[in-house]
This record gives structure tokens, sequence and C-alpha cells, in this order.
DNA sequence: GTCATTGCAAACCCTTTGCAACTTC
DNA sequence: GAAGTTGCAAAGGGTTTGCAATGAC
């Protein structure tokens, strides 16, 4: 995965460093996590690499360009700072149920929500992002309201 | 629907001033446009009654304490200023296409968004919450990657 | 009269930018 | 070697806060 994402950055001609390795790296090592970029600046600090004193400009830049070739992707916090999470070179299509309940987290079938961004783009031209979508609600063994 | 709202917020004993129902009304005439601080405060300095040295940061107030008692909601722009909306005192669905290039956001029509959920729950046995749905991607003036 | 709210300005915080030194290809 | 990237520190922009004066109930 991390070696797709390599090949991806260098099919793009963006240049691969030491910072933006080890920037990949923890995202990556932290899958399924939403790490701010003061995590990621902490967790470089922490190491004893070259890439130890990598300034947070330099964070920022990187998760920038991550999130521009779609490599991660930022969740819509409000007001606090941003959470960023590594997708990975093949947008995989990672849709889910999420129950407000429980937690519960299923997926859902591609297809369905295929239908949905056909339908979408009919409607309004406009064209679905490949950022995994999350709908809320109620699982099949919390269900409550509607 | 104003006067249910002013309802509202007595029955929270929230106290109803000048400035907080002048601007509440601008949020209501504007509903279904997705208004900045900025605007509102505009709008409020170009007004010649006794709201019209409303400061900044009372607009501020105002809108975190309309957003508390859900009569008006935000929509969650990345890096970009608030946008909010009026919601009324009964909150109906609200669902959004927001664009990440150009911050645009539009409605998604009910219907769509209501197939999209039966099918959810027909699949799945999972209820989808009441709350907004937010759509992310690129709407058809900024259209560029997938 | 009491206690919340306002306006102002300063503080905050996250993020971006300018620039010289330094890497990557 | 050319062009892109880094680190640092300073600037930026939206939002929040402290506080005395004001206003709602």
């Amino acid at each position: 995965m991390l070696e797709e994402s390599y090949k991806l950055l260098k099919e793009r001609e963006i240049r691969i460093t030491p910072q933006r390795k080890a920037i990949l790296e923890i995202l990556y090592d932290h899958r399924g996590e939403h790490l701010e970029i003061e995590d990621i600046h902490r967790m470089l600090s922490a190491g004893r690499g070259d890439t130890s004193r990598t300034g947070l400009a330099t964070v920022y830049r990187a998760i920038e360009l991550f999130q521009r070739v779609g490599l991660v992707y930022r969740l819509p916090m409000d007001n606090s700072p941003g959470r960023y999470e590594f997708i990975g070179p093949r947008a995989p299509d990672h849709h889910h149920l999420i129950c407000l309940e429980c937690g519960r987290v299923e997926e859902i079938d591609d297809r369905l929500v295929d239908g949905f961004k056909k339908r979408i783009m009919k409607a309004k031209g406009f064209t679905v992002s490949e950022r995994p979508i999350k709908v809320y609600g109620y699982c099949r063994y919390c269900k409550k309201r509607p």
C-alpha cells in the first residue's frame, strides 16, 4: 500500500522526500484513526531519524499535497483543527453505516452508493468525490428512533 | 416560524435582545442560503436600526447560541469561514452537496436521499438518522478530478 | 436591582507564506 | 544544475475572550 502510494507520487512527478515518506508512513500506521497535524508533528519529533526536526509547515504542506492526490482525506471538522486519515492510492470504495447508539460500523454495498452518486450527477452535475461516505443512524439491533 | 423560534428561546430562558432578533431575522430571510458571519455582520451594519452597530463578536455569540438550541445549522467547511443556515425550531431534512474546490453548497433533492435511505434500510436493516447528509465532491463549475 | 449581554480590542489558534539554504531528480 | 522542498519565523484570517458599560427581565 505504501509502495503503491510512492508509485502514485512518482507518476505525478512529485518528489519523494524523507519528510514526506515519514509523514505518509505515520498516516499509514494509523489507518482508521484521525490524526491532527499536531499529532503527526509530535510523532515525527519523537522519532530519532533525520526527520525528527521536520517543521510544522512541512507537515501542513505534505498533508495538503497528499489530499490533492487523494492519498489522504480530511474529515470535515467544525472549528477544531483538521483531522486526516490515510486512504491509499486506490480509492477503495469504503462506505460505512455508523450506528449512533452502539458505534457498530457496517459496509454499504458499493453498488448502492454508486447508484446514489449517479443520480446526484444526473440531477446536479455534481461529481461526488471518492472519499468514503459515512451515513449515521441506528443499526438493526439498536433501532430506536427514526 | 420566527415567532416559534422566539418562543423556543423564551422557553429556554434565553434573553431575546434586539441584536439576536435581528440576526435571526436575517438568517430567516435568507433561508436556503448559507451565510458567513461576515455576511450577517455586513447586513446588520447596512441596516439603519439600533442594531446597525452590532459587533462581530455578538454575531458569533448569537450564532453559537442558535446552533446550540438547534435553530441554526453550520455547514462543515474545511478551512474557509463557517457558513450558517436557518433551520427553524422544527428541523426539516436538509441534505447538501459540498464542493471541495470552491465551497459551493447545493441542496440535494430529498426524494433522492429518501430513495437512498430506503435502499439502505432494505439491504441492511439500518435506519438512517435524520441528521443532514453531506456529500463531498466537485460541483459542475469546478469539476476537475473524479 | 440583578444578572445576562454587548462592543471593543486584544488574544488565540490553526494554517499559510516569504525566503534563504538545501535536497531531489 | 535546475527546480522543488525544507525550516524558520513572521503574517494571516477566522474565531474567542476579558472587561467595563449597557440593557433585559
